[in-house]
DNA sequence: TACTGCATTCTTGCATACAAGCGGCTTGAC
DNA sequence: GTCAAGCCGCTTGTATGCAAGAATGCAGTA
Protein backbone atom coordinates (compact mmCIF):
# COMPACT_ATOMS: atom_id res chain seq x y z
CA UNK A 1 0.00 0.00 0.00
CA UNK A 2 2.90 2.35 -0.48
CA UNK A 3 4.12 1.30 -3.89
CA UNK A 4 3.84 3.98 -6.87
CA UNK A 5 0.61 2.23 -8.41
CA UNK A 6 -1.23 2.21 -5.15
CA UNK A 7 -0.49 5.96 -4.81
CA UNK A 8 -1.54 6.33 -8.36
CA UNK A 9 -4.46 4.30 -7.91
CA UNK A 10 -5.51 6.06 -5.42
CA UNK A 11 -5.10 9.72 -6.90
CA UNK A 12 -6.83 8.21 -9.78
CA UNK A 13 -9.66 7.25 -8.15
CA UNK A 14 -10.34 10.11 -6.28
CA UNK A 15 -10.03 12.20 -9.91
CA UNK A 16 -12.48 10.30 -10.88
CA UNK A 17 -14.79 10.34 -8.25
CA UNK A 18 -14.67 13.87 -8.47
CA UNK A 19 -15.83 14.43 -11.64
CA UNK A 20 -12.15 15.43 -12.72
CA UNK A 21 -12.86 13.42 -15.70
CA UNK A 22 -15.77 13.90 -18.88
CA UNK A 23 -17.61 10.80 -19.43
CA UNK A 24 -15.59 8.34 -22.09
CA UNK A 25 -13.05 10.64 -21.71
CA UNK A 26 -9.51 8.38 -22.45
CA UNK A 27 -7.14 8.82 -20.33
CA UNK A 28 -3.55 9.25 -21.57
CA UNK A 29 -0.86 6.87 -20.09
CA UNK A 30 2.26 9.35 -21.06
CA UNK A 31 0.68 12.24 -19.98
CA UNK A 32 -0.74 11.15 -16.60
CA UNK A 33 2.78 9.19 -15.88
CA UNK A 34 4.51 12.60 -16.25
CA UNK A 35 1.44 14.09 -14.47
CA UNK A 36 2.19 11.26 -11.75
CA UNK A 37 6.15 11.16 -12.10
CA UNK A 38 6.14 7.83 -12.40
CA UNK A 39 6.65 5.49 -15.37
CA UNK A 40 3.65 3.86 -17.71
CA UNK A 41 4.10 0.39 -15.70
CA UNK A 42 2.96 1.58 -11.81
CA UNK A 43 0.26 3.84 -14.06
CA UNK A 44 -0.80 1.10 -15.91
CA UNK A 45 -1.28 -1.26 -12.68
CA UNK A 46 -3.29 0.81 -11.43
CA UNK A 47 -5.41 1.05 -14.61
CA UNK A 48 -5.99 -2.77 -14.08
CA UNK A 49 -7.10 -1.57 -10.76
CA UNK A 50 -9.66 0.46 -11.77
CA UNK A 51 -11.34 -1.25 -14.56
CA UNK A 52 -12.05 -3.89 -12.11
CA UNK A 53 -13.88 -1.91 -9.58
CA UNK A 54 -15.76 -0.66 -12.73
CA UNK A 55 -14.44 2.98 -12.75
CA UNK A 56 -12.29 2.55 -16.17
CA UNK A 57 -12.94 0.20 -19.56
CA UNK A 58 -9.84 -0.73 -20.86
CA UNK A 59 -10.05 -1.32 -24.24
CA UNK A 60 -7.42 -3.54 -26.42
CA UNK A 61 -5.48 -1.36 -28.27
CA UNK A 62 -7.28 1.65 -27.43
CA UNK A 63 -6.67 2.88 -24.14
CA UNK A 64 -8.33 3.21 -20.41
CA UNK A 65 -11.40 5.27 -21.00
CA UNK A 66 -13.51 6.38 -17.74
CA UNK A 67 -16.61 5.12 -17.29
CA UNK A 68 -19.35 6.80 -15.34
CA UNK A 69 -22.11 4.61 -15.18
CA UNK A 70 -25.24 5.61 -16.68
CA UNK A 71 -28.36 7.20 -14.53
CA UNK A 72 -29.95 3.31 -15.05
CA UNK A 73 -27.08 1.71 -13.56
CA UNK A 74 -27.12 4.17 -10.37
CA UNK A 75 -30.51 3.26 -9.49
CA UNK A 76 -29.85 -0.38 -10.36
CA UNK A 77 -26.65 -0.04 -7.57
CA UNK A 78 -29.12 1.75 -5.25
CA UNK A 79 -31.34 -0.98 -5.01
CA UNK A 80 -28.48 -3.79 -4.74
CA UNK A 81 -27.52 -1.03 -1.74
CA UNK A 82 -30.45 -0.95 -0.20
CA UNK A 83 -30.81 -4.63 -0.33
CA UNK A 84 -27.29 -5.19 0.99
CA UNK A 85 -28.13 -2.73 3.68
CA UNK A 86 -31.15 -4.20 4.65
CA UNK A 87 -29.38 -7.34 4.75
CA UNK A 88 -26.73 -6.58 7.13
CA UNK A 89 -29.61 -5.27 9.73
CA UNK A 90 -31.13 -8.59 9.37
CA UNK A 91 -28.43 -10.47 10.47
CA UNK A 92 -27.06 -7.72 12.86
CA UNK A 93 -30.86 -7.96 14.58
CA UNK A 94 -29.37 -11.41 16.05
CA UNK A 95 -25.99 -10.78 16.28
CA UNK A 96 -25.10 -7.00 17.00
CA UNK A 97 -23.16 -6.81 20.63
CA UNK A 98 -23.71 -4.22 23.52
CA UNK A 99 -20.53 -2.17 22.47
CA UNK A 100 -21.44 -1.66 18.98
CA UNK A 101 -24.80 -0.53 20.22
CA UNK A 102 -23.11 1.60 22.05
CA UNK A 103 -21.03 2.75 19.45
CA UNK A 104 -23.98 3.74 16.99
CA UNK A 105 -25.61 5.46 19.58
CA UNK A 106 -22.57 7.46 19.71
CA UNK A 107 -22.71 8.19 16.19
CA UNK A 108 -26.01 9.17 16.86
CA UNK A 109 -25.41 11.99 18.85
CA UNK A 110 -22.96 13.10 16.33
CA UNK A 111 -25.56 13.26 13.79
CA UNK A 112 -27.92 15.12 16.55
CA UNK A 113 -25.22 17.77 16.89
CA UNK A 114 -24.74 18.02 13.32
CA UNK A 115 -28.22 18.22 12.18
CA UNK A 116 -28.77 20.76 15.16
CA UNK A 117 -26.09 23.27 13.61
CA UNK A 118 -26.88 21.98 10.08
CA UNK A 119 -23.00 21.30 9.31
CA UNK A 120 -23.53 19.18 6.06
CA UNK A 121 -20.15 17.60 6.15
CA UNK A 122 -20.03 16.83 9.68
CA UNK A 123 -23.21 14.89 9.29
CA UNK A 124 -21.97 12.88 6.33
CA UNK A 125 -19.01 11.59 8.51
CA UNK A 126 -21.35 11.00 11.24
CA UNK A 127 -23.51 8.81 8.56
CA UNK A 128 -20.53 7.09 7.22
CA UNK A 129 -19.47 5.52 10.21
CA UNK A 130 -22.78 4.60 11.09
CA UNK A 131 -23.27 2.79 8.41
CA UNK A 132 -20.16 1.27 8.67
CA UNK A 133 -21.13 -0.24 12.16
CA UNK A 134 -24.00 -1.69 10.88
CA UNK A 135 -22.07 -3.49 8.41
CA UNK A 136 -19.65 -4.45 10.80
CA UNK A 137 -22.71 -5.23 13.01
CA UNK A 138 -23.76 -8.09 10.72
CA UNK A 139 -20.92 -10.56 12.22
CA UNK A 140 -20.24 -11.59 8.20
CA UNK A 141 -16.91 -10.03 7.37
CA UNK A 142 -17.60 -11.25 3.48
CA UNK A 143 -21.12 -9.29 3.42
CA UNK A 144 -19.07 -5.69 5.35
CA UNK A 145 -16.71 -6.00 2.89
CA UNK A 146 -19.01 -6.09 -0.29
CA UNK A 147 -21.14 -3.66 1.31
CA UNK A 148 -17.73 -1.26 1.99
CA UNK A 149 -17.49 -1.45 -1.41
CA UNK A 150 -20.70 -0.35 -3.31
CA UNK A 151 -20.59 1.76 -0.45
CA UNK A 152 -17.53 3.58 -2.23
CA UNK A 153 -18.43 3.48 -5.36
CA UNK A 154 -21.78 5.11 -5.08
CA UNK A 155 -20.22 8.14 -3.10
CA UNK A 156 -20.52 10.25 -5.51
CA UNK A 157 -23.56 10.14 -5.98
CA UNK A 158 -24.38 10.62 -2.68
CA UNK A 159 -23.10 13.99 -2.52
CA UNK A 160 -25.96 16.16 -2.82
CA UNK A 161 -28.32 13.89 -0.73
CA UNK A 162 -27.51 15.44 2.12
CA UNK A 163 -27.52 18.92 0.84
CA UNK A 164 -31.43 19.07 0.58
CA UNK A 165 -32.10 20.44 4.56
CA UNK A 166 -35.36 18.43 5.09
CA UNK A 167 -32.80 15.30 4.10
CA UNK A 168 -31.49 15.96 6.89
CA UNK A 169 -33.58 15.52 9.62
CA UNK A 170 -35.36 12.99 7.71
CA UNK A 171 -32.03 10.60 7.84
CA UNK A 172 -31.75 11.21 11.19
CA UNK A 173 -35.12 10.08 12.00
CA UNK A 174 -34.80 6.98 9.51
CA UNK A 175 -31.03 5.89 11.45
CA UNK A 176 -32.80 6.32 15.03
CA UNK A 177 -35.57 3.73 13.78
CA UNK A 178 -32.70 1.37 12.56
CA UNK A 179 -30.88 1.23 15.53
CA UNK A 180 -34.37 0.94 18.04
CA UNK A 181 -35.19 -2.16 15.73
CA UNK A 182 -32.05 -3.57 15.77
CA UNK A 183 -31.80 -2.72 19.68
CA UNK A 184 -35.63 -5.05 20.07
CA UNK A 185 -33.58 -7.74 18.00
CA UNK A 186 -36.48 -6.94 15.64
CA UNK A 187 -34.84 -8.16 12.49
CA UNK A 188 -37.34 -7.78 9.80
CA UNK A 189 -38.39 -4.05 11.21
CA UNK A 190 -35.01 -3.34 11.18
CA UNK A 191 -34.60 -4.29 7.07
CA UNK A 192 -37.51 -2.88 6.06
CA UNK A 193 -36.23 0.58 7.80
CA UNK A 194 -32.87 0.24 6.61
CA UNK A 195 -34.10 -0.60 2.77
CA UNK A 196 -36.61 2.67 2.76
CA UNK A 197 -33.75 4.50 4.31
CA UNK A 198 -31.50 4.03 1.11
CA UNK A 199 -33.93 3.13 -1.65
CA UNK A 200 -33.99 5.51 -4.15
CA UNK A 201 -38.06 6.94 -3.89
CA UNK A 202 -39.82 10.08 -3.30
CA UNK A 203 -37.93 13.56 -3.18
CA UNK A 204 -34.39 11.56 -3.41
CA UNK A 205 -35.18 10.75 -6.69
CA UNK A 206 -34.55 14.11 -7.95
CA UNK A 207 -31.77 14.51 -5.24
CA UNK A 208 -30.11 11.84 -6.97
CA UNK A 209 -30.50 13.38 -10.72
CA UNK A 210 -29.19 16.22 -9.61
CA UNK A 211 -26.57 14.47 -8.14
CA UNK A 212 -25.85 12.66 -11.09
CA UNK A 213 -25.97 14.87 -13.41
CA UNK A 214 -23.26 17.17 -11.41
CA UNK A 215 -20.93 13.53 -11.47
CA UNK A 216 -21.28 12.39 -14.38
CA UNK A 217 -21.92 15.93 -16.81
CA UNK A 218 -19.36 15.95 -20.13
CA UNK A 219 -17.71 19.37 -19.62
CA UNK A 220 -15.62 19.19 -22.71
CA UNK A 221 -12.94 21.53 -24.76
CA UNK A 222 -12.55 22.26 -28.65
CA UNK A 223 -10.07 19.42 -28.49
CA UNK A 224 -12.11 17.06 -27.00
CA UNK A 225 -9.90 16.83 -24.19
CA UNK A 226 -12.68 17.52 -20.95
CA UNK A 227 -11.78 21.51 -19.27
CA UNK A 228 -12.24 19.78 -16.10
CA UNK A 229 -9.35 17.38 -16.44
CA UNK A 230 -7.18 20.29 -17.72
CA UNK A 231 -7.52 21.95 -14.31
CA UNK A 232 -6.94 19.07 -12.55
CA UNK A 233 -3.69 18.00 -14.47
CA UNK A 234 -2.56 21.50 -14.33
CA UNK A 235 -2.80 22.55 -18.06
CA UNK B 1 -9.54 -9.94 -24.01
CA UNK B 2 -7.30 -11.58 -26.40
CA UNK B 3 -3.74 -10.17 -24.79
CA UNK B 4 -1.13 -12.55 -23.16
CA UNK B 5 -2.31 -11.10 -19.92
CA UNK B 6 -5.40 -11.81 -20.09
CA UNK B 7 -4.98 -15.02 -21.59
CA UNK B 8 -2.19 -15.48 -18.86
CA UNK B 9 -5.49 -14.34 -16.15
CA UNK B 10 -7.35 -16.92 -17.38
CA UNK B 11 -5.49 -19.90 -17.35
CA UNK B 12 -3.94 -18.85 -13.87
CA UNK B 13 -7.59 -18.55 -12.53
CA UNK B 14 -8.20 -21.92 -13.89
CA UNK B 15 -5.65 -22.84 -12.09
CA UNK B 16 -6.33 -21.87 -8.78
CA UNK B 17 -9.77 -22.75 -8.46
CA UNK B 18 -9.23 -26.43 -9.74
CA UNK B 19 -6.67 -26.63 -6.31
CA UNK B 20 -3.39 -26.68 -8.01
CA UNK B 21 -1.94 -24.46 -5.76
CA UNK B 22 -1.96 -25.00 -1.96
CA UNK B 23 -3.18 -22.33 0.07
CA UNK B 24 -0.47 -19.60 1.28
CA UNK B 25 1.47 -21.14 -1.71
CA UNK B 26 3.74 -18.12 -3.03
CA UNK B 27 3.58 -17.66 -7.12
CA UNK B 28 7.34 -17.23 -8.40
CA UNK B 29 7.00 -14.60 -11.20
CA UNK B 30 9.91 -16.07 -13.10
CA UNK B 31 9.00 -19.51 -12.99
CA UNK B 32 5.77 -18.83 -13.98
CA UNK B 33 6.36 -16.28 -16.76
CA UNK B 34 8.90 -19.26 -18.39
CA UNK B 35 6.14 -21.85 -17.73
CA UNK B 36 3.62 -19.03 -19.76
CA UNK B 37 6.21 -18.34 -21.66
CA UNK B 38 5.43 -14.67 -21.20
CA UNK B 39 7.54 -11.94 -19.83
CA UNK B 40 6.93 -11.04 -15.97
CA UNK B 41 5.20 -7.68 -17.18
CA UNK B 42 1.68 -9.58 -18.61
CA UNK B 43 1.86 -12.01 -15.55
CA UNK B 44 1.85 -9.74 -12.88
CA UNK B 45 -0.69 -7.94 -14.47
CA UNK B 46 -2.73 -10.85 -14.24
CA UNK B 47 -1.66 -11.11 -10.84
CA UNK B 48 -3.25 -7.59 -10.50
CA UNK B 49 -6.80 -8.98 -11.88
CA UNK B 50 -6.88 -12.32 -9.48
CA UNK B 51 -5.92 -10.02 -6.32
CA UNK B 52 -9.02 -7.63 -7.12
CA UNK B 53 -11.64 -11.08 -7.43
CA UNK B 54 -9.73 -12.09 -4.14
CA UNK B 55 -8.18 -15.32 -5.34
CA UNK B 56 -4.41 -14.02 -4.46
CA UNK B 57 -3.07 -11.50 -1.92
CA UNK B 58 -0.17 -9.32 -2.70
CA UNK B 59 2.33 -8.46 0.31
CA UNK B 60 4.36 -5.77 -0.90
CA UNK B 61 8.13 -6.53 -1.97
CA UNK B 62 6.90 -10.06 -0.70
CA UNK B 63 5.03 -11.54 -3.73
CA UNK B 64 1.98 -13.36 -4.68
CA UNK B 65 0.21 -15.70 -2.17
CA UNK B 66 -2.56 -17.92 -3.29
CA UNK B 67 -5.37 -16.91 -0.78
CA UNK B 68 -8.04 -19.86 -0.56
CA UNK B 69 -11.20 -18.17 1.67
CA UNK B 70 -11.30 -20.17 5.01
CA UNK B 71 -13.89 -22.16 5.73
CA UNK B 72 -16.12 -19.46 7.70
CA UNK B 73 -15.81 -16.78 4.92
CA UNK B 74 -17.08 -19.51 2.31
CA UNK B 75 -20.31 -19.82 4.89
CA UNK B 76 -20.24 -16.13 4.62
CA UNK B 77 -19.98 -16.01 0.78
CA UNK B 78 -23.04 -18.78 0.69
CA UNK B 79 -24.94 -16.31 2.98
CA UNK B 80 -24.69 -13.62 0.78
CA UNK B 81 -25.04 -15.71 -2.38
CA UNK B 82 -28.70 -16.80 -1.00
CA UNK B 83 -29.69 -13.14 -0.22
CA UNK B 84 -28.80 -11.75 -3.74
CA UNK B 85 -30.17 -14.91 -5.32
CA UNK B 86 -33.40 -14.10 -3.62
CA UNK B 87 -33.39 -10.77 -4.26
CA UNK B 88 -33.71 -11.83 -8.21
CA UNK B 89 -36.37 -13.84 -7.43
CA UNK B 90 -37.94 -10.58 -5.66
CA UNK B 91 -37.07 -8.61 -8.47
CA UNK B 92 -38.13 -11.17 -11.01
CA UNK B 93 -41.78 -12.24 -10.04
CA UNK B 94 -42.83 -8.81 -10.91
CA UNK B 95 -40.69 -8.20 -14.10
CA UNK B 96 -39.92 -11.83 -15.86
CA UNK B 97 -40.96 -11.92 -19.10
CA UNK B 98 -42.80 -14.58 -21.07
CA UNK B 99 -39.76 -15.46 -23.40
CA UNK B 100 -37.73 -15.75 -20.28
CA UNK B 101 -39.99 -18.08 -18.18
CA UNK B 102 -39.89 -20.20 -21.57
CA UNK B 103 -36.09 -20.54 -21.42
CA UNK B 104 -36.55 -21.51 -17.34
CA UNK B 105 -38.66 -24.42 -18.33
CA UNK B 106 -35.99 -25.46 -20.87
CA UNK B 107 -33.76 -25.81 -17.79
CA UNK B 108 -36.22 -28.07 -15.95
CA UNK B 109 -36.74 -30.27 -18.85
CA UNK B 110 -32.95 -30.75 -19.09
CA UNK B 111 -32.61 -30.62 -15.71
CA UNK B 112 -34.87 -33.44 -15.62
CA UNK B 113 -33.44 -35.53 -18.28
CA UNK B 114 -30.31 -35.46 -16.20
CA UNK B 115 -31.76 -36.29 -12.85
CA UNK B 116 -33.26 -39.03 -14.92
CA UNK B 117 -29.90 -40.43 -16.36
CA UNK B 118 -28.06 -39.54 -12.83
CA UNK B 119 -25.86 -37.30 -15.18
CA UNK B 120 -23.89 -35.14 -12.83
CA UNK B 121 -22.25 -32.68 -15.20
CA UNK B 122 -25.40 -32.59 -17.58
CA UNK B 123 -27.01 -31.16 -14.63
CA UNK B 124 -24.43 -28.97 -13.21
CA UNK B 125 -24.49 -27.14 -16.80
CA UNK B 126 -28.32 -26.63 -16.83
CA UNK B 127 -28.11 -25.67 -13.45
CA UNK B 128 -25.42 -23.10 -14.13
CA UNK B 129 -28.30 -21.53 -17.01
CA UNK B 130 -30.99 -21.75 -14.34
CA UNK B 131 -29.52 -19.56 -12.10
CA UNK B 132 -28.08 -17.67 -15.05
CA UNK B 133 -31.73 -16.55 -16.06
CA UNK B 134 -32.29 -15.89 -12.84
CA UNK B 135 -30.60 -13.18 -12.43
CA UNK B 136 -31.21 -12.00 -15.77
CA UNK B 137 -35.02 -12.38 -14.78
CA UNK B 138 -34.33 -10.13 -12.16
CA UNK B 139 -33.97 -7.13 -14.78
CA UNK B 140 -31.33 -5.21 -13.10
CA UNK B 141 -28.50 -5.85 -14.73
CA UNK B 142 -25.64 -4.40 -12.01
CA UNK B 143 -26.93 -7.23 -9.89
CA UNK B 144 -26.79 -9.63 -12.55
CA UNK B 145 -23.02 -8.74 -12.20
CA UNK B 146 -22.54 -9.25 -8.92
CA UNK B 147 -24.25 -12.16 -9.06
CA UNK B 148 -22.94 -13.68 -11.47
CA UNK B 149 -19.25 -12.76 -9.81
CA UNK B 150 -20.10 -14.04 -6.55
CA UNK B 151 -21.16 -17.36 -8.59
CA UNK B 152 -18.08 -17.82 -10.15
CA UNK B 153 -16.07 -17.82 -7.01
CA UNK B 154 -17.88 -20.15 -5.34
CA UNK B 155 -17.77 -22.52 -8.28
CA UNK B 156 -15.22 -24.66 -6.40
CA UNK B 157 -16.84 -25.10 -3.60
CA UNK B 158 -20.17 -26.30 -5.59
CA UNK B 159 -18.96 -29.11 -7.26
CA UNK B 160 -18.78 -31.97 -4.86
CA UNK B 161 -22.61 -30.96 -3.82
CA UNK B 162 -24.04 -32.19 -7.01
CA UNK B 163 -22.47 -35.71 -6.14
CA UNK B 164 -24.49 -36.66 -3.47
CA UNK B 165 -27.29 -38.52 -5.35
CA UNK B 166 -29.78 -37.10 -3.17
CA UNK B 167 -29.53 -33.34 -4.14
CA UNK B 168 -29.81 -34.17 -7.47
CA UNK B 169 -33.57 -34.37 -7.12
CA UNK B 170 -33.65 -32.00 -4.21
CA UNK B 171 -32.48 -29.32 -6.41
CA UNK B 172 -34.77 -30.61 -9.37
CA UNK B 173 -37.64 -30.19 -6.94
CA UNK B 174 -36.55 -26.48 -5.20
CA UNK B 175 -36.25 -25.67 -9.05
CA UNK B 176 -39.88 -26.20 -9.47
CA UNK B 177 -40.54 -24.16 -6.83
CA UNK B 178 -39.21 -21.37 -7.61
CA UNK B 179 -40.05 -21.20 -11.23
CA UNK B 180 -43.87 -21.86 -9.60
CA UNK B 181 -43.61 -18.90 -7.72
CA UNK B 182 -41.94 -16.72 -10.74
CA UNK B 183 -44.50 -17.93 -12.74
CA UNK B 184 -47.26 -16.68 -10.35
CA UNK B 185 -45.66 -13.51 -9.59
CA UNK B 186 -45.32 -14.22 -5.86
CA UNK B 187 -42.57 -12.33 -4.80
CA UNK B 188 -42.52 -13.64 -1.20
CA UNK B 189 -42.97 -17.15 -2.31
CA UNK B 190 -40.01 -17.10 -4.89
CA UNK B 191 -37.33 -15.33 -2.71
CA UNK B 192 -38.11 -17.99 0.24
CA UNK B 193 -37.80 -21.25 -1.82
CA UNK B 194 -34.47 -19.50 -3.50
CA UNK B 195 -33.16 -18.43 0.03
CA UNK B 196 -33.66 -22.07 0.92
CA UNK B 197 -31.94 -23.75 -2.08
CA UNK B 198 -28.68 -22.08 -1.80
CA UNK B 199 -28.55 -21.38 1.86
CA UNK B 200 -26.07 -24.26 3.82
CA UNK B 201 -27.97 -25.92 6.29
CA UNK B 202 -28.88 -29.44 6.80
CA UNK B 203 -26.82 -32.10 4.90
CA UNK B 204 -25.09 -29.47 2.46
CA UNK B 205 -23.48 -28.22 5.54
CA UNK B 206 -21.57 -31.60 5.46
CA UNK B 207 -21.10 -31.49 1.61
CA UNK B 208 -19.52 -27.87 1.93
CA UNK B 209 -16.82 -29.39 4.19
CA UNK B 210 -16.34 -32.04 1.99
CA UNK B 211 -16.02 -30.12 -0.72
CA UNK B 212 -13.83 -27.61 0.97
CA UNK B 213 -11.71 -30.00 2.01
CA UNK B 214 -10.76 -30.83 -1.70
CA UNK B 215 -10.75 -27.51 -2.83
CA UNK B 216 -8.34 -25.92 -0.19
CA UNK B 217 -6.54 -28.83 1.30
CA UNK B 218 -2.46 -27.95 1.92
CA UNK B 219 -0.46 -30.48 -0.44
CA UNK B 220 2.88 -30.08 0.13
CA UNK B 221 6.32 -31.69 -0.40
CA UNK B 222 9.61 -31.34 1.14
CA UNK B 223 10.57 -28.49 -0.30
CA UNK B 224 7.05 -26.80 0.47
CA UNK B 225 6.34 -26.25 -2.86
CA UNK B 226 2.93 -28.16 -3.36
CA UNK B 227 3.25 -31.36 -5.06
CA UNK B 228 -0.20 -30.49 -7.00
CA UNK B 229 1.59 -26.98 -8.46
CA UNK B 230 4.68 -29.04 -9.31
CA UNK B 231 2.27 -31.52 -11.63
CA UNK B 232 0.22 -28.63 -12.38
CA UNK B 233 3.53 -27.13 -13.86
CA UNK B 234 5.46 -30.10 -15.00
CA UNK B 235 7.99 -30.18 -12.60
C1' DT C 1 24.18 -22.93 22.92
C1' DA C 2 21.31 -19.29 21.65
C1' DC C 3 20.59 -14.78 20.00
C1' DT C 4 21.69 -10.77 17.39
C1' DG C 5 23.64 -8.21 13.67
C1' DC C 6 25.50 -7.95 9.19
C1' DA C 7 26.15 -9.35 4.57
C1' DT C 8 24.73 -11.77 0.60
C1' DT C 9 21.39 -13.24 -2.47
C1' DC C 10 17.05 -13.47 -4.34
C1' DT C 11 12.73 -11.24 -5.51
C1' DT C 12 9.84 -7.63 -6.44
C1' DG C 13 8.93 -2.76 -8.15
C1' DC C 14 9.86 0.44 -11.58
C1' DA C 15 11.81 2.40 -15.78
C1' DT C 16 12.71 2.13 -20.41
C1' DA C 17 13.29 0.17 -24.89
C1' DC C 18 11.15 -2.26 -28.54
C1' DA C 19 7.38 -4.35 -31.23
C1' DA C 20 2.86 -4.51 -33.01
C1' DG C 21 -1.78 -2.53 -34.03
C1' DC C 22 -5.01 0.93 -35.04
C1' DG C 23 -6.35 5.29 -36.87
C1' DG C 24 -5.88 9.12 -39.62
C1' DC C 25 -4.09 11.44 -43.44
C1' DT C 26 -2.56 11.84 -47.97
C1' DT C 27 -2.39 10.60 -52.56
C1' DG C 28 -4.00 8.59 -56.61
C1' DA C 29 -7.47 6.81 -59.54
C1' DC C 30 -12.04 6.66 -61.30
C1' DG D 1 -15.01 15.60 -56.56
C1' DT D 2 -15.21 11.50 -54.09
C1' DC D 3 -13.75 7.17 -52.56
C1' DA D 4 -10.37 3.83 -51.57
C1' DA D 5 -5.95 2.16 -50.48
C1' DG D 6 -1.55 2.51 -48.54
C1' DC D 7 1.63 4.62 -45.55
C1' DC D 8 3.04 7.09 -41.46
C1' DG D 9 2.65 8.25 -36.73
C1' DC D 10 0.92 7.56 -32.33
C1' DT D 11 -0.57 4.47 -28.72
C1' DT D 12 -0.71 0.33 -26.41
C1' DG D 13 1.35 -4.30 -25.26
C1' DT D 14 5.50 -6.80 -24.00
C1' DA D 15 10.26 -7.65 -22.76
C1' DT D 16 14.17 -6.69 -20.18
C1' DG D 17 17.44 -4.24 -17.32
C1' DC D 18 18.33 -2.06 -13.00
C1' DA D 19 17.65 -0.71 -8.28
C1' DA D 20 15.80 -1.28 -3.76
C1' DG D 21 14.02 -4.08 -0.15
C1' DA D 22 13.23 -8.45 2.23
C1' DA D 23 14.71 -13.02 3.70
C1' DT D 24 18.11 -16.13 4.95
C1' DG D 25 22.40 -17.76 6.49
C1' DC D 26 26.62 -17.19 8.81
C1' DA D 27 29.54 -15.48 12.20
C1' DG D 28 30.52 -13.46 16.48
C1' DT D 29 29.43 -12.60 21.17
C1' DA D 30 27.11 -13.26 25.47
Amino acid sequence: MVSRSDLVREKLEQMIVEGSFAQGERLDEIKLSQHFDVSRTPLREAFQALAASGLLVLEPRRGAFVRYPALEEVFEMFEVMAELEAFCCRLAAGRVTQPLLADLDKTMVDCKQAVDSGDVSHYYRANERFHALIYQASGNRFLEGEATRLHRRLKPFRRLQLNNRGRLAHSFAEHGRIIDALAKGDAQAAAIEMRAHIAIQGGKFNDLIVSYRQAARKVTGEDGVSTRAQTALGL
